[in-house]
DNA sequence: TATTTACAGGACTGCTTTGGTCCGATATCG
DNA sequence: CGATATCGGACCAAAGCAGTCCTGTAAATA
């Protein structure tokens, strides 16, 4: 389906709604939780993950709880998405490779890495600062790619917005 | 895991194989199995799904096949994904409006279709054409993208490729 | 016209991944 | 030092994916 699993969806509302929380004290799973309308149990699930990646903070025992490690802008979106659902690849041949045995005779490999590449790219491009505070910024941020191929000259300028 | 399904990995390179034989005539099914090395019954499930998508044209009976039903720079990576897979979409409420119920308050719902739209962009200006010749061309084609916050200001050129 | 070839559209099964829940380990507070 | 609140990791059910097979239909050829 070409999608984020739920996990990492859920994951990032989290992480952006303790990026706004400009507090430095930690909030536990059961708060948390309570404040973005998402299950308890799982929340509590994405933050195990997201702490063993490095990316929070815990404090064990009474009165404990998790903080962000580092400052927002200093989170990208892949890297949460790495921590949640693994690396981010979107074929089997960009994350393991040797996997494949049609890899050495395998026309289309060379490009499909640049294209990961790209979306590699892109989501390393924006960080939790972006997603915690999207809409008072008068012009957000503007998504502008050129793919420039080799052969065939296809001029588009890809501004297209998905509906 | 962020990947495209298995089966739209190897649609899109018996859509690349096709797209290098220069020759109209349709190819069977089975002739398309053995030239990618790919298990025969898979690959005509690919090219069932293709032609129903309209990417292929078919033809019955003996001396049947499958041929491009249009020509390689008319066919989008991201028409293959979506005949494949169903409709690209990073979270779920890119694709099915109103399923999540915390839509009219979750805060990173606005960047989420901003990144959807650029990994869509990106996608669709990729065709079959680029994919088909990729190593002759001296320079093939460089991901390039920008992605302007209007709040935090990450000048990176986002350049990084994927090892 | 009969036969052969090849596509069309299903249904079906095993398996990996995801979604969701539970209980044990551990640090803080009284 | 004991009680309690919280994190940490193991665990199980469900869904989607990978892969196969079978029946029906259309076109070409003898």
């Amino acid at each position: 389906m070409f999608r984020i699993s739920r996990l990492t969806d859920y994951g990032i509302v989290v992480m952006a709604h303790l990026a706004e929380c400009k507090d430095d004290d930690s909030h536990n799973a059961r708060e948390l939780a309570e404040e973005t309308q998402l299950p308890a149990p799982f929340v509590s699930k994405i933050l195990k993950s997201l702490t063993r990646a490095g990316l929070l903070a815990s404090q064990r025992g009474s009165k404990g709880g998790y903080s962000l490690a580092r400052t927002p802008g200093e989170i990208s979106v892949v890297e949460m998405i790495t921590a949640l659902e693994g690396p981010v690849g979107i074929t089997e041949c960009t994350v393991h490779p040797g996997a494949c045995a049609q890899e050495s005779s395998c026309q289309v490999r060379v490009p499909w890495q640049r294209i990961n590449g790209a979306v590699h790219a892109t989501l390393e491009g924006i960080t939790l600062a972006d997603l915690a505070k999207p809409i008072d910024s008068a012009s957000p941020f503007v998504p502008l790619m050129e793919m420039n191929a080799g052969t065939a000259d296809h001029t588009q300028s890809a501004t297209k917005t998905l509906e």
